[in-house]
DNA sequence: GCCCCTAAAGGAAACGTTTCCATGCCGGCG
DNA sequence: CGCCGGCATGGAAACGTTTCCTTTAGGGGC
């Protein structure tokens, strides 16, 4: 029933040896021997069993995706990033999302053991002692926007810290005295590189840290509401905000409308990761754009290099530039006549955005 | 280096083939043999190689994802109920996405030939009778949201249908009389269901159609701006508009807005999907909710059947209802004290939102 | 003219499982 | 006491490749 390489062997007249050279480009066959092997591999509508071929050759041309619970788009854009990348390099994805804890990751490391020619995790929540005993030996491994101090494998990010810090320098330069900020959640990874950035702007600015002015909130909206709430009701009041993610922005948002206080004439306001939504918010959403897609296509890259060479283990961090994207909230922009945000005359999609403004990191 | 099932078999006295057995208790073990067996595993860390597994067995747990080029939250949301049930049945995702058109369709399907066990299949785009000769024959598969009539396979879809129909019959229980339709792609099925769905609330209602009220879209908010512009300057004006999915009903609100006509006061408005920032544009948009992670989570199921029961090959076609989520756009709701959307008092989470109005079709 | 070297091709082992069949053992029944 | 049947186990084939090692043929240099 199922036709295999001996079929195709017999149909053109050689053995199995020569036909896997020839597939595989793998030794020395004369052309016409070749031609007669490709009409039969055509007519018999042969296809090589993956299992059989993993099996000796210990490749799969699998990757592995592990992925935190991620709110909708930043997800998206990511795996299309690895996607496209790794059908150019003819690589599988094994996907496996919802991992915030370690105990969840270790669970789906194991499933996919032996699995794999290489795997790609991003585990903010996970520090790296923790995440370092539960990953595989003798795999490539990326790690994506997580701690990856001292651990045995490649780390690309997105630069938190240097967005962070470039934005809330910019409101700053507005010359706002009292910033405050809404944090992610606790040992995430992102959200404290965010809060370093912000601490590195004060200082750079010469202005002071007001523990008052430091929020907790949970990358969601809702919690950005409350936390909106709470930096209002400290005194004096700051006079602009920067959440470090939009979520938490646009909650913020909420707060500040149902409070009368005006945006960005009261209150200045700023988020993280220019969402796509930013744009409909009122008024627009100064944020910050990582290169998303870019940082999975990386990923991807190095390790399909890692796979062909292996032995060149030259583990390398690198953080990718982000870009601020001014609009009105942050104080920024013309003031436009309609308050629309900025989709204005039916511009083509985000990126093409006119009245967005941008400055890389 | 690698250990394998003989190394466990000697080292627990027995042979490989009773190790097999109590590994996948597919045959009587002595109580003592298991254990001394068990315990080899631990010692030497033993993991089953699954592609010799997969060699002898014909399975390979895996199940493939074919996905469109998706708007950011569809997709992970989908991505979630599938990932969720696949672990829970033990099986891996093969995915891959960006598949709009039958080419990239076919190459992909090509590539995932033989390693899966199952197949989900999104394709919007692709009419039956073009997909029916990709599919792979002897693999079961499940089609979400597509075209599907005399294909052999599963479909699931939500119910496009029915909750346009509601909507729409819902914008004239308001008194409307003229209401516009914003259309998605062509060839697109969803966006052809949502289509039959509002002809069908018109007819219902006994209002007339009107073609210049059926403008063109693409499911892109700056195609949403454009088509708003289009129905503004039908004479007479629509009272009320129907975006086929959020992000066009976003960019329609942006040329009310820019037009200087009220939402809900001049032109009621609302969307399909309901998006998650739906509750934070101004006025907060009147849309439609499917149950997105549980359509990949039946999805699952029905091939995890499948494959455990080959044969029983009962194909069926099934649609998902969908419930109404009423804001203000559509002129429902409270008029509330500052417009900021149905965010208050920190609700906690968009599916606990405490003043969206739900109705289910 | 002989030998050696190389290109082309074949035979067979190996990869790590599962599973079919055979085997030994024991208890119970005739 | 002999036989039968079921349980626990072992031996070995099979899955479909890749690859190592031969074999063969032909051509060029001496």
């Amino acid at each position: 029933m199922t036709v295999t390489i001996r079929d195709v062997a017999s149909r053109a007249g050689v053995s199995v040896a020569t036909v896997s050279r020839a597939l595989n480009r793998s030794g020395p066959v004369r052309e016409a021997t070749r031609r007669r092997i490709e009409e039969a591999v055509k007519a018999l509508r042969y296809r090589p069993n993956s299992a059989a071929r993993s099996l000796i050759t210990r490749r799969t041309r699998l990757l592995g995706v592990l992925l935190p619970d991620l709110h909708g788009e930043f997800f998206s854009e990511l795996i299309r990033g690895i996607d496209h990348a790794a059908q150019m390099g003819g690589y599988h994805l094994l996907l496996s999302s919802s991992h915030d804890n370690a105990n969840d990751l270790e669970v789906a490391l194991e499933g996919m053991h032996g699995r794999l020619d290489g795997l790609i995790v991003m585990a903010p929540k996970v520090e790296a002692r923790v995440l370092g005993p539960l990953l595989p030996a003798n795999l490539p491994i990326v790690l994506l926007n997580s701690a990856a101090s001292g651990l045995e494998c490649d780390a690309l990010r997105i630069d938190s810290f240097g967005g962070a810090r470039e934005l809330v320098v910019h409101l700053a330069g507005h010359g706002h005295r009292r910033i405050g900020i809404i944090n992610g959640p606790p040992r995430n990874f992102d959200a404290e590189e965010r809060l370093r950035g912000y601490h590195a702007a004060l200082d750079a600015a010469g202005l002071q840290r007001d523990e008052r002015l430091e929020v907790a909130g949970d990358f969601t909206a809702s919690g950005g509401y409350l936390a909106g709430q709470q930096l209002l009701a400290v005194r004096p009041r700051p006079t602009a905000i920067f959440a470090t993610n939009d979520a938490m922005a646009m909650g913020a948002l909420s707060a500040m409308l149902d409070a009368g206080v005006a945006v960005p004439g009261d209150m200045a306001l700023a988020g993280f990761d220019d969402v796509s939504s930013t744009q409909y918010t009122i008024p627009a959403l100064t944020s910050v754009r990582g290169p998303i897609s870019e940082l999975g296509a990386r990923a991807v890259a190095r390790l399909a290099a890692a796979v062909s060479a292996p032995g060149t283990t030259v583990h390398l961090e690198e953080s990718l530039p982000v870009t601020m994207v001014l609009r009105r909230s942050c104080g920024c922009g013309e003031a436009g006549g309609s308050g629309s945000g900025d989709v204005q005359g039916g511009a083509a999609g985000r990126d093409s955005v006119p009245s967005d403004q941008e400055r890389t990191a």
